[in-house]
DNA sequence: CTCAGGACTTGACATCGATCAAACATCATA
DNA sequence: TATGATGTTTGATCGATGTCAAGTCCTGAG
């Protein structure tokens, strides 16, 4: 049984390992908030157990059994959300960082029990895939809101994001994953892009934030 | 914020303190599963925090602060419980391990959530109070089952023990918190107490037992 | 009243996960 | 190509929690 730390490493070097092969240490570095030595030194621990693979200089990325510890971390993550959320209400944008507590403290009969009441999901509420039991998350190809055209109508499919803060401007605006919206102007000089969500008033939001959002396109 | 360990041995002191004034430092690290040593040294550290009152060879006491800590703790513990058995379905029997990791992991706004969710109860599944937010459990006086004579009719209250395989033999027959029963014999020299809880099979147990289930003697 | 054995304490030390400061490597660019 | 910004590694060290073994205290049997 890894500990609470090492689950905290291997999650954070999944997630940083999306894209690129390698995840590169300051990153890491940051995500877990330690200092880059103690990345370092944690992540030659991880190698030694045969959890990730370690290139000096270079980054770090997970083997199978780092890769697998990492996405049951990640659904156990994912449920707690979508639990709290939905079974004892609390608000999308403070899920987070309970589910990060007790993503280390649930066993697998309580999270079997969740996933059951829940209907067996596979998204949180942020629309984050839930990893099943055994194997990976299927990936679905999205855009983000940034690199949609004018007059395009798509679907909010997942926001990218954890704070807060973000969170809840999203929610307010009715942009929570599910809503379709049509792009009613996009101008790159502004840097911003309005979208309207269908029975919603337009909103108007900057392309960095709009990189926080991903949607499915509506054919 | 306390540490989990620190909080595990808060609780057990104040379980060990029932009754008696002290808790004997012997008892408490068979509790917590450490050697004495670590007993001893931790009971200081406690003390150094000014959570408990050591008196060396004698034993500990918690002060008001880590009185209030513990309750704290067994609030945690005794609520998630109930949740596990009352929404996630778990059995009774199972539901105190699980607790013993998430009462370190919840937050307060969880908490409440879930107290909420369960009507603000007052006892868990095993019969054990449930601390108020602040403030001390009310104390019933309950009498141990061993104690009661031939004839008296009496409601089962509490079951002081989480062996889950007493647990599944207790709801096995039909002897959880609020069943009301019939001494039919008690037999000190057999070491056995027969009793037959309404709508069900006679049960007989050792006294020993029998001492584990309190209950509340119905005038 | 004594003293042996069990209970408890002490002190030396191990391990884990973290820190910090300083040495070091890499790379883009002036 | 030299240089500085940026990122990485090393090594000393810390605090929390634990072990173990030796020493001390207390109690009850003789």
């Amino acid at each position: 049984m890894p500990t609470i730390t090492v689950e905290n490493y291997l999650k954070q070097i999944y997630l940083l390992q999306r894209g690129g092969e390698l995840a590169p240490m300051g990153g890491l570095a940051v995500a877990v908030g330690v200092t880059p030595g103690t990345a370092t030194s944690m992540v030659k621990t991880l190698a030694d157990a045969n959890l990730a693979d370690y290139e000096p200089r270079a980054g770090v990325r997970l083997t199978e059994a780092g890769t697998r510890l990492a996405l049951q971390v990640l659904r156990r993550h994912r449920l707690i959300e979508l639990f709290l959320v939905q079974t004892l209400g609390l608000d999308w944008s403070e899920v987070h960082d309970e589910a990060e507590e007790l993503e280390h403290a649930i066993s697998d009969k309580v999270l079997e029990k969740i996933d059951t009441l829940l209907g067996h999901p596979d998204t949180d509420p942020h629309g984050d895939p839930i990893p099943p039991p055994t194997g990976s998350p299927r990936q679905e190809k999205l855009t983000p809101l940034n690199d949609c055209a004018p007059d395009t109508t798509a679907q909010i499919a997942r926001v990218r994001d954890q704070e807060p803060a973000f969170l809840r401007f999203v929610d307010k605006h009715g942009l929570t994953p599910g809503t379709h919206f049509t792009v009613e102007s996009q101008n790159p000089s502004a840097d911003a892009i309005t979208v309207r969500p269908h029975n919603r008033e337009p909103v108007t939001l900057g392309l960095a934030a709009a990189g926080k959002i991903m949607v499915k396109v509506v054919e």
